[in-house]
DNA sequence: CACTATTTCTATAACTCTATAGATTATCTC
DNA sequence: GAGATAATCTATAGAGTTATAGAAATAGTG
């Protein structure tokens, strides 16, 4: 039978459901794979079957449709990458160690091949309204937390005062995504390299300078 | 007769060229805008050209496929933008004066409607490598001018000494599209704000500071 | 205005793609 | 190993796509 929205109402095994919900995450996997590279509307069910080792009809079996895979992969993005994050928010650490360990899980994230945050960032576009706006809800998690960082780092007196936090955490967002995305087409791009850079960009940028608090006394 | 390659081989008037060169760069920004909402892979030609205001078959009396659209709108994109950039390379200007005026152009050029340079950026992946490389060609003429005012910059003794400039330039160019997707996006953005933010983010990050060449007494 | 060249339209061939249905094979349980 | 359940396969309907050909309409010219 045929039941592909819930293939195992009355499933006396529990065996089956974990054969079902492994092939199910290699599906979605495949999907995030080949919509990185295609694109969501560039890919089509045949080549994400093909990709999973099975015949295009057979996806259905795993999802209601297209988009609802495209739903997932951007889904399981957010969960794997915010899981991460979330862990580094809750402890305590200075701020510029715990801005690079930020840096360093979302650009370690893309290098892992994570092909699905590289989807989620440049196909959720795609994605009815009101499936995005679940996402952005999400997303706008971390971008709030990260803001945070920012305003805790301004407090401290670490960063400027008139620093535009809400501004600085999308900018560091844009910037991780861009060298996030050159990370995973370029892989002999040294990672730990590029984690540096950002950290150092971001926090004095490429202005030459001297460090305020070591002696000076802040201003107004 | 059909001859959509090249329509006026023996052209007796030029009024007909010129009426045709006008409806192409015309198809050239439908073209621009319809991808760049939908992506290549999702818009068809019948987007296109009922965006126009003409039939679907017709477009192909001003492109020889959806490829070449594509290729026409990025290869558009560049021209327009390096156009404009050179300008600003070629003229003698002080260091912070010229980066800000390169932000300015960039980011403006996105606000101006530009949709050419979105599609330019997001869509590109999706021609067939010979062409792409094509463009890249064209595209890191500017990023070596870029990498240039940078390394201009630490000779001046205006920018650190160990600045990585290739990578600053990269960077750059990565926080520019990112604010430029976004100002494209959301209209109400402020373009003059995102333009003094970018640049001081650029020059010196969010870490307080005292700027080492002017004497800035800037205690109340 | 009549004639020509240019531009647009209509119709369609030849694909490709998504999603579904029913048959078939693999796996599990007792 | 038999019977039941789960997973996959094959075939296909139905819709949509690109690109082309020839007809129709529009604009330009003497």
């Amino acid at each position: 039978m045929n039941q592909s929205v819930t293939p195992n109402i009355h499933s006396s095994s529990t065996q089956s459901t974990v054969r079902y919900q492994r092939q199910r995450e290699k599906a979605i996997e495949a999907a995030a794979s080949v919509f990185a590279t295609k694109g969501y509307h560039g890919a089509s069910t045949k080549d994400i079957a093909t990709h999973l080792g099975i015949c295009q009809g057979s996806l259905y079996y795993y999802f209601k449709s297209k988009e609802t895979a495209l739903e997932e992969v951007c889904h399981a993005a957010l969960r794997n990458y915010l899981g991460g994050m979330d862990d580094i928010f809750r402890q305590p650490m200075p701020f510029e160690e715990k801005l690079s360990a930020i840096i360093t899980v979302h650009l370690a994230s893309y290098r892992a091949k994570n092909e699905a945050l590289k989807v989620h960032n440049e196909q959720r576009l795609y994605l009815p309204k009101q499936k995005r706006e679940k996402l952005k809800t999400l997303g706008s998690a971390y971008r709030k937390q990260l803001e945070e960082l920012f305003i805790g780092g301004v407090k401290s007196g670490k960063l400027k005062a008139n620093l535009d936090c809400h501004f600085t955490a999308l900018s560091l967002i844009g910037l991780c995504n861009y060298w996030g995305a050159m990370l995973s087409r370029e892989q002999d791009l040294n990672l730990k390299q590029v984690i540096e850079q950002c950290t150092e960009l971001t926090l004095r940028g490429c202005h030459t300078y001297v460090d305020q608090l070591t002696n000076t006394t802040a201003t107004s």
